[in-house]
RNA sequence: UCCGGUGUAGCUCAGCGGCAGAGCGGGUGGCUGUUAACCACUAGGUCGUAGGUUCGAUCCCUACCGCCGGAGCCA
């Protein structure tokens, strides 16, 4: 029965027998003995393995290398060297497998584009392991939060037949040949069929019955986006919500926002410690931030004033009614207010059907939570829920009714007000690793005209 | 898709219109309760691809491809 490292570095005491089972990140040999640092992923630091010669199996070392498995058994004791508390001295070694001299990670650290192109094994080493680590605990994390909050878990569709609000190009389903001439009616489906974009629509037919329910599943985008926020592939939380306003959705975008830096900060320590030593210095005072303060509420008119008389110079000017650029945001975030931020009621012109009409006439009842280093992380808004105002935004949209029937059909029958959000998994982790690259969050990314692994 | 940058040893990068370089990693030997160990020796290259300019191109020019950064779209 192998020990996790983990468990073997928390001992409180010396034990008499203990196994372990990893990878060699290194060996250093001395004339009688070696040592061997073996990491298993059960957390960032390896434990040191002291190997005398003689013992069963240390026939093997001179093929022990860097990136070979092994196990090994034998006494925990303190250790006698400086940099750890515990070591295990060796009574029994095997070699699991060998790794060659072609292994291509170093001790030394390796660019992340290398690291890209070896896909298969940048989990064993340390960023990666950190990184995909906090990935479990955070996708944890946001169950635990909505479930706690008697939040329903409900699982959207993942091939959909309605392009959902137009988010945005969709990858095509079809089982008929390359190059058919078959119409769409003839398809599996009997019609044109598609990867979801958003759960959005459907959660919001779940939350008018069973009151507060989330999504947490993969999205498709089929955008041609070549930045480091983008992935064709990625995981997104929507949380819908009914009898519920714009504010309460502020409320509980915020809460799970603190909720989730607060988890980080306490149950990822060692691999938090780690990102901010080697990643970004200001990773774990940003999350602090998150975690205690507040964030700053501001309407869309006000943030256009705030940018509008800062003095900054920006790329793109700042005017009433446009969307605002990533550089605006950005300023606002990391510059004017230095906390997280969220805008709220936008412009109707620049925002989908869905959103709820405010009284003004002009705008909607929409928000964004926008983090420092990363920008918008959650987007989110009230839904309508009058038929007639509905009908008109969808007409206003050029959308089809007969396609929307359902949707429409939550607001003939029993409709209420309703708010949700939606929050990009990899962005989240983005903000709680200081990683810088999306591609870098999820184990495989699919982005454009990269599918490897 | 647009703008900018970049491509040289397994990795990270210098370099230069005229014989291809370092550190790390690999191999060999040595040393040491070591810990991104240390010391010595050693192997390793179609300088992204295709054209062009030139007596001569890894270097200058053009195109293409890959990657990086920024923008748009958004999460």
């Amino acid at each position: 029965m192998r020990t996790p490292v983990l468990t073997a570095l928390s001992s409180q005491a010396p034990q008499d027998s203990i196994t372990v089972c990893g990878w060699v990140r290194t060996k250093r040999d001395s004339k009688t003995f070696s040592f061997l640092e073996i990491n298993d992923g059960s957390c960032l630091r390896g434990i040191q393995a002291v190997v005398d010669a003689g013992v069963p199996g240390s026939e093997d070392l001179p093929k022990i290398t860097t990136g070979a498995s092994v196990q090994v058994t034998g006494r925990l004791v303190a250790s006698q060297g400086q940099g750890q508390a515990w070591e295990i001295q060796v009574t029994a070694l095997t070699l699991t497998g060998p790794a060659d001299e072609s292994y291509p990670l170093q001790k030394k650290g390796h660019s992340m584009e290398f690291l890209r192109q070896i896909g298969h094994l940048r989990a064993r080493s340390n960023l990666f392991g950190a990184v995909f680590r906090t990935r479990s605990r955070m996708a944890f994390a946001v169950h635990t939060f909505f479930q706690e909050r008697g939040f329903v878990y409900v699982h959207t569709p993942i091939i959909t037949a309605s392009d959902c609000e137009g988010a945005g190009e969709m990858f095509r389903v079809t089982t008929l040949p390359q190059g058919s001439a078959a119409k769409p009616e003839e398809d599996f489906f009997g019609k044109p069929s598609f990867l979801t974009v958003s759960g959005q629509l459907e959660a919001e037919t779940l939350a008018c019955a069973l009151g507060s329910v989330y999504t947490f599943g993969p999205a498709f985008r089929a955008e041609n986006s070549n930045t480091s926020r983008h992935a064709a592939e990625f995981w997104m939380i929507e949380p819908e919500m009914a009898f519920c306003d714009l504010q309460g959705d502020m409320d509980m975008a915020e809460e799970q926002m603190r909720y989730l830096a607060r988890v980080m900060l306490a149950q990822c320590a060692e691999d938090l410690a780690f990102f901010t030593k080697m990643v970004d210095k200001g990773l774990t005072d940003r999350l602090k931030l998150v975690a205690e303060q507040p964030f700053k509420r501001v309407s869309y008119r006000e943030a256009v004033d705030i940018l509008l008389s800062s003095g900054q110079e920006f790329e793109f000017p700042v005017v009433h009614g446009h969307n605002l650029q990533s550089e605006h945001e950005r300023y606002l975030t990391e510059k004017h207010f230095q906390c997280p931020v969220i805008v709220f009621n936008y412009p109707k012109e620049i925002k989908p059907f869905y959103m709820r009409q405010n009284d003004d006439g002009e705008t909607v009842a929409a928000m964004d939570v926008l983090v420092p280093g990363i920008g918008e992380i959650i987007g989110g808004s009230q839904r309508e829920e009058r038929p007639e105002r509905l009908r008109a935004a969808m007409e206003h949209h050029q959308l089809r009714e007969e396609d929307y029937w359902w949707y429409a059909d939550l607001r003939k029958y029993g409709t209420v007000p309703h708010a949700g959000y939606g929050m990009g998994f990899e962005r989240l982790l983005m903000f709680v690793t200081g990683v810088s690259n999306i591609r870098d969050v999820i184990p495989f990314a699919r982005t454009p005209g990269t599918a490897d692994f």
